[in-house]
DNA sequence: AAATCACATTTATCTGATTTAAATTGCTTG
DNA sequence: CAAGCAATTTAAATCAGATAAATGTGATTT
């Protein structure tokens, strides 16, 4: 049962483990993602079970997990099988992580801002049409919260983050608030590598001009500064690695 | 147990019923989505067993599945509770199948297209950049495929949801590949809405010229073409229900 | 060569007992 | 009376072992 797969990291952290179950579905869905399974043949509930020390009813119901976020198949006599990533449930919470787990990949990087992209400029053209005077509060709190952190006062990147999602909640477009979890994780992949490639404070005015878009009701003015917003770490991305160079 | 809501669609399709477990999954999940436990409490993991006919085992596997799917959580001596909607996994096949299951709802659909009009236009924008001649010739089946149904040899909804979910994987970024499902659920609503309100042929020759902004590498077209087809539909819902209008 | 049948393998399902987590209740104490 | 603490209780979590159903493989028959 070797478990030791490098660093000291075993707590997999707040309410994960928290029973056997989620332990497990933790346990193996990371394994999928990083790669582990690939090229072997998915071991049966039988063997799953005696691996990890647990009954089979725990394997049986990580494995139905595991299923209902695209990751796993399971029919008799051919066994359980890893799906191919194309059916994996990428907006998943607990994929993203898993995915956040393998080793840092540019091209994952790029292909997260290149979705924030696509959202964030329309949530925040939506939300200058129908925000409610409590969204642009919220919208504002962010901010402030980034003003704050530019004088040391609170956390840059946990600001930045709630500034971004209190945007997608003001679109009042379920979809959009959904993308919260992605926004939130590429933030802090983003801002990770922005920080190591040149030393650049989170630009407070250019977020203000997105509020006060919003605020104002202009919708094209919110999508075309949020839009720059993000098109600065697209192309601080393409600097580092353009176009369709190999890994 | 009252199940006639409406048309006689009984079986719910291919292989969602091709077990127990599945078929409670369906059941449950449906039933979450479409309203029948709001204020009311949800049954326990026994009751629940006993009310559908199956083992606790079955039981447990559905609930850990739509668990996963973020529709229900479990904790003892609380019980299984349904979870707020915000933390739904919309982007969930399964889910997207239970929100089209109740009631039609025009604010469904316009937040379908809110967010079609994000993704879409960057997909196409992007695929201009990167497709490769493999990508191009999924779209250029795509628009074939709509001119034959044009002309009465092909279906005409199969064949515009096959050139747009083309567009998407075009883009060689799995997150809009992703948007496959919910794309398609859209499109699907759409037509049979847009048919209603006026007798509206697909515009091929408008599809035909996102393909062409996309063969010749031209991004800005190409969200520009790709945009105004999905404005188009915004603009009819828009105007049958305009903004915030009630019920 | 095609159809059929028997078999082996793996998930699917059931049953019933035991254990663990966490609200609630009620008792004790300051 | 309020605060803290312990027993109770309820529901999920886990285990064990057996049986059923599905399905690919290979032998057998036609």
């Amino acid at each position: 049962m070797a478990n030791m797969s490098g660093l000291g990291i075993e707590d997999a952290g707040p309410q994960l483990g928290r029973n056997l179950t989620y332990g497990m579905l933790d346990a193996i869905g990371r394994a999928i993602v990083v790669g582990d399974y690939d090229g072997a043949t998915f071991p049966t509930e039988a063997e799953l079970a005696k691996q990890h020390g647990v009954s089979r009813s725990v394997t049986r119901e990580a494995v139905k997990m595991l299923t209902a976020k695209g990751l796993l198949s399971a029919r008799p006599r051919q066994g359980t099988t890893v799906q191919p990533t194309t059916s994996w449930n990428l907006f998943d919470t607990d994929v993203l992580r898993w995915l956040l787990e393998r080793q840092f990949s540019i091209d994952l990087l790029r292909q997260f801002n290149e979705l924030r992209v696509a959202i964030e400029p329309e949530a925040a053209a939506l939300a200058a049409r129908v925000a409610t005077a409590d969204d642009i509060e919220r919208v504002n709190a962010g901010l402030k919260r980034m003003e704050r952190a530019e004088r040391g006062e609170d956390d840059t990147l946990e600001s930045d983050i709630a500034f971004h999602i209190a945007v997608l909640r003001a679109s009042r477009n379920p979809f959009y608030a959904q993308f919260r979890d992605v926004v939130s994780t590429a933030l802090r992949t983003s801002i990770r590598f922005t920080n190591r490639v040149k030393g650049r404070t989170a630009n407070v005015a250019d977020h203000a001009a997105v509020r006060d878009a919003i605020a104002g009701g202009n919708p094209d003015k919110a999508r075309k500064a949020m839009r720059s917003l993000i098109s600065d770490v697209l192309d601080l991305i393409d600097t580092a690695k353009p176009d369709g160079a190999a890994g």
